[in-house]
Order: C-alpha cells, then structure tokens, then sequence
DNA sequence: CCCTAAACGAGACGGTACGTCCGGTCTTAAT
DNA sequence: ATTAAGACCGGACGTACCGTCTCGTTTAGGG
C-alpha cells in the first residue's frame, strides 16, 4: 500500500496518520494466511514511525484490538420488534454471519491470540465483547419485561450460550457459524425458556 | 529442578527425556503469572538440548498441546447413571471445576492461544476437544436413545453450548465456572429438550 | 565489564557502540587461551544487542578484523634513515615483536583462521596485510632507487620472504620471533640484495 | 557416493572402514568452494557411524589432517644431484607447484584453519610440516657439507623463507605459486649464501 | 562348536553458537 | 509538540555441528 505523503499537522495529534494505523492493523488483520501482523508492518502499511504508535497506544495487542473494534462499530443497530423470537433470531444470524465470514473471522481469532498474552489487548477485548454482550442483554431484558422469559432465569448464562457457541465455533472446532445454526441455537434458547 | 542425568538410550528415543519434556512444559504452563513459555526454558528445565524437542515435535505449540493433554488423560470416567439430568449435572460440573480452577485454567489459555498462531497446535487442540466432545456426546445420545431428549434435538449444538459456555469464560469474561453456573447451565439446557 | 548505558542516538548510528563493539572484540581476541571468541561474547560484552553487529558487518570475521585492524593503526612510523640495512632492521625488527608477543600473536591466529573460512575476513585480512606490504615496498624502493638493490631484483618477492617467515612462525612452527630472529633475516636479505 | 556395503571385521580394527573415512575426508577437503566439512559429512560420505571415527581419532581436525598427511605421502623424493643450484630449484618447484593448484590448495588451507582451532590438528601439522622442513634441511645441510653454503648460515631461517613463501600466498594474499616463482626465489636464496 | 569380546552402522542425545526476527524505547531533523 | 525514520537492547527462535552414548549386529578367536 503506497499512499502520496500526508500534511504534517505540527504539534497537534495527526488524525489521519492514526486512521492510517488503524486500517492499515485491519487490513493486516484481515490476511486470510492467519500470519502473524508485526509492528513494522503496520507501521510502514501506515507510512508512518513505530513511535507515533506508541505514542498513542500502550502495545501492539491495544492497536489490534482497536482496529477490529472500530471495523464492528459500523455494525447492525439492535432490532426491537417487540417479539423475542423475532429479534433473537435477527441479531443472532446477523452476528454470526459477520464473524463467521472472511477476513472477520481471522481477525478475532487473531485478536483473541493477542488478548491472552497481551494486558491491555485483554481489557479492549472484554470491553467490545461487554458491549455486544450489553446489545443482547437488552434484547433478553425487554422481552423479560413483557413476560416472555421466565422469571428468575439467569440472563447472562443465556448471552454466554450464544457468544460462547460463536467463539468457541471460531477458535476451536472452526464449525460454520451460518444462519442456519443461528437459527437452530435460536429455537433451541427460546424452548429453555418457556 | 536439577536431577542426576538421564541414561542414553543409544539410537532409540529415550522415553525418559520425553517425559521430561512433556513434564516441564505442563510445570511451565501452570505458572499462574500467565508468562510466556519458551523453547529453552523447556529444554532448561526438562534437562534437554532443543534439538532434542525439534526432533519429536514440529513445534513448540505441539510440544504444550501434548502436555496438556497428557495431564488431561488421568480425568475422571464418564457418568453413566441412567438419568440425564444426573449424568449430565455431574459431567459438566466436575468439567467446570478441573477447567475453572488453577493451574489447568492458565495452561488452557496459554494452549488455546498458541493453537491460533501454530497449525500443528491448533489441529491437536481439536484432537483433544474432540475427544472431550466424544465422551458428552455419548451421554445424551443415550439418553435420547432412552427418549429422554426430542427426536431431532441437534445434539453437537448441545456440546457446543457447554463447551462454548466453558471457553468463553475462560479466554473472554473470564467469569467463574463454578459448580453453580454448571447446575444452571444443566438445568437450562434440560428445559431446551423436552 | 559493566558500564553505564550508551546515550541513543537516533536514527544515526551510535559510534559508541560501533567502538564498544570493537573494544570487546579486541579484547576478547587478546585472551591468551585461544578460545574462540563468539558474537554472544562480544555482544554481552559491549552491552549491545546481536542486532546491531549484524547490522553493521556482515559475518563474525568482519567484525573481528576490524578489531585487529584497528589496533594495529597506531603502529610505528615507517623508518626512512636513508639507509637500506638500518630501515630495514629498524622495520623488520619492531614488526616481528609487536606480532610475537601476546596479545597479538593469539589475535593474529584467530583472524587467520577465520579468514580462511570467511570471505569477509579473508578480504579484509587482504587489505590489512596489503597496507603493511605496502610500507615495507616503500622500504625497499627507495633504497632500489638509490641503488642499495640491484635493479630486477623482485620486491614482492622480498615482501613474501619477510611476512612469510613472520606468519610460518605464528601459524605453524610456533617458533620465536625475537628480533634476533629478525637481525639474521635481514642481514641475509642485505647479501641476496648485493 | 554409494558404495556396497563393507565386510565386517569382527573383533579386529577394519582397515577398509579407516581407509574409506581418510578417503572422504580428504574428498571433501578438496572442495573447491571451501566449504566447512563436517564429522557428519564424513561419516555419510563413508558409509560409517560417527562413532568409529571417534574410536580411532581424537577429533575432526585429526582426520583431516592424517588425510592430508595421506595424500602427500605419495609426493617426489628429495633430489640428491651433488648441486645445491639444482637440488633446490626441483624441490622448490616440485613443492610450489603441488600445493599451489588445486585440490591440494583448498586442503591445505581448511587443515591450516583448523589447526588453529584444534590442538590435535596443532600437533600433526607440526610434525607434517616438519617431515617437509626435514627434507628440505637435509638438501642444504649436505650443500653446507660440500662447501656450497658459508658456515654460519642459519639453515632453519633459510626453510622457514622457503615454508614461509608458500603458505604466506596459500593464506593470505592468494599470489601464485608457480613454477616461475620458486625459480626467482631459489635464485634469490642463492645469493644469500655466497 | 560355542561364547565372549571388540568393532561396527546407526542415530539420539546434551550443549553451544549461529544468524534472524520482533517488541518496545530512544533520538534526530523536519514540520 | 508531533511526525517519519530507523538504530538500539533484549531475548526467543529454529538450525547446525561437536563429541558422547547406547543399541543390535557381525565376526574373530579362545575354551
């Protein structure tokens, strides 16, 4: 990737270099070969100096993690039908199809490497899984309200079910995660809880 | 961890220094402090030229795959009491406990991220999980065998469930998995089957 | 040897370093037990990452004849008493001392040695003998000049004769290089010239 | 090199396998692109175990050099015309131009490198060479007899010029040694003895 | 004729050095 | 003050080689 040089913004932070970094960590990410993504390579993806990374992210795992963050950000708003069955089975297909697919399935597996060595890398990751996990809770929550779970049963046990199949699906046994198996996984919580 | 050496074995493998090996890499991947765990530091500690490792293994993911594994051979038989919701609470609540707690939880995290970076690991974590898979497999088709679980219940989406639920809180939440969660993931999925 | 840390440099290269590396290099050579000295050493020994010799020379026998070379550049002046006997010996004399006594003679062994296997070294080992050669030429032509040697007589040859019985000595016989030694081959040299 | 396999010799040293190992030795020496030979090299190239070379030589460096010492033994005898002119031009030539060309040059410069390194290899290069230097003393000692050599002369420095010569081009400044040049050297020597 | 002892081919072993790679820190010169 | 560039230290990697070791096989030669 050649780009023409960017302005200089003399002493305020570039905006553009930190774009730069972060679609250059996510395009590396993104390589179907699963090879390892190195600082330098990012860094001259970026066109850019190893110490304007660091100087805006505490380690490598951080950048990585914020790169895949920022690609989901742009991800479907959480639907409210008003019907459980309706709305889990939306976000669950439409969850597991995005990171099912290429190349976001080799970023998480890639991230997910990172955040069991990487400190930092494992606080951002737990941080965008508790904001998806927050979408899902929100959906359960609601549809508790109006009586269509039962009461006492233990939501967050439920919202691991789900993100517990997707990555364990991604990291360990690479089953598909189509929408058929969304919608079966779908069925399956909805019978638990009558 | 300084022993008398080993005999040679001339041009045969010597077992000993195998199990040496395999030894030091399972002491090494306990350390609760998560480090890193390095080619040397195994050879230092098993007693060991590194040659010696990259003679028998491909890589070191292999090497801490097979300890691992190892470590997990001596676990406890499958339950096999005639009733579902017995053999299944005792299953996944002894599975929950031996994965939850130190140092199997450390090595597992260590093992799971190696498998991401390293193909001979990851082809011998999906041995292992399989084999894991197997045995949970066998207990609910027996019970459906005894109608004990709907006809046409996909079972595989069952394990993934408890599998999933035990990774994912291992490698991402990082929530419990005590004998608790285990009852009320038993007693969720036992809703989802009747 | 433990020294406080190297001021960084930048993006330059850090001429501490580079002289770090050779003052460990040199010393190590002069060890007068001629064990072989390994790029490990002489890096822990200048405090330097292995990184940054390879990065400068290109093999272990570049390195260490840069050493030696070094060393040898605050040698004595080329003699020019305008007499051929008296330059001569005055040369001849301080060459085999220096090259005879320790540390030099163990330095002088190991970088022939590795310049037989190392092109690096064996062209640089060229160069530093060729510029001695040269001072010693100078010697001899102008005493050819002046008529002190009859004319045809091969200089060259005269060059080999003298650094030939100092390197047959050092590298084989081991025989002493004193400048009684060094008296005799001159005054034969006198007779060959007539 | 695939050779039928050899007799065992039961009990008694086997003089084929010996010969065979000086064989590849001194083969694999003559490589013209001097290229590190191996104890593993020489093993495979002789159909041999590693071990049978260690039972009957210290180290690799004496393989090579009773290999060398072998391939020279078969060289031309000393000349005894009754003239010191013409004894010494033969040797000298016979000498320059056997070690000058290929593949003796190659061999010659790995066993000197080795050397350095090697005690073992030390001590046989030394006791080689000074077979050679004998020879070569016996020449002028019976010219010194005969008159032709004024008493006083030292022989020894009178060898180590010739010696010298000869592996100061082999070693280091890579000059010929030709034909030619042992003439210009014989002549020169002459006149040192007048 | 059998039995023991030594030599042999093979190749695994412990150890050491190699040259490469990468993470994270530092400094310079330019903006 | 921030940037691009890239040198720097530390340390892990996987390979190569040395010299030692043990196996199982083969033969010689003494009982």
């Amino acid at each position: 990737m050649v780009t023409e040089p960017r302005q200089h913004t003399g002493r305020r932070r570039n905006e553009a270099a930190r774009q730069a970094i972060l679609d250059a960590a996510a395009d590396l990410l993104g390589q179907p070969d699963g090879a390892a993504v190195t600082i330098d390579m990012i860094a001259a993806a970026a066109g850019v100096g190893k110490q304007t990374i660091y100087r805006w992210w505490p380690s490598k795992g951080a950048v990585l993690l914020e790169a895949m963050t920022d690609l989901a950000r742009a991800s479907a708003p959480t639907p409210d039908t008003g019907s459980l069955a309706s709305d889990l089975k939306t976000f669950v297909s439409s969850t597991f199809r995005a990171a099912g697919a290429e190349p976001a399935a080799s970023r998480l597996r890639a991230v997910l490497a990172e955040a069991q060595r990487d400190a930092h890398a494992g606080a951002l990751l737990r941080e965008f899984t508790g904001r998806r996990r927050d979408e899902l809770h929100g959906i359960l929550s609601r549809a508790a309200a109006r009586g269509e779970i039962a009461a006492g049963t233990d939501l967050e046990l439920v919202v691991d079910q789900i993100y517990g199949v997707l990555w364990y699906r991604l990291m360990i046994s690479r089953a598909p995660l189509t929408v058929r198996v969304a919608g079966r996984l779908t069925s399956a919580l909805l019978r638990q809880f009558h």
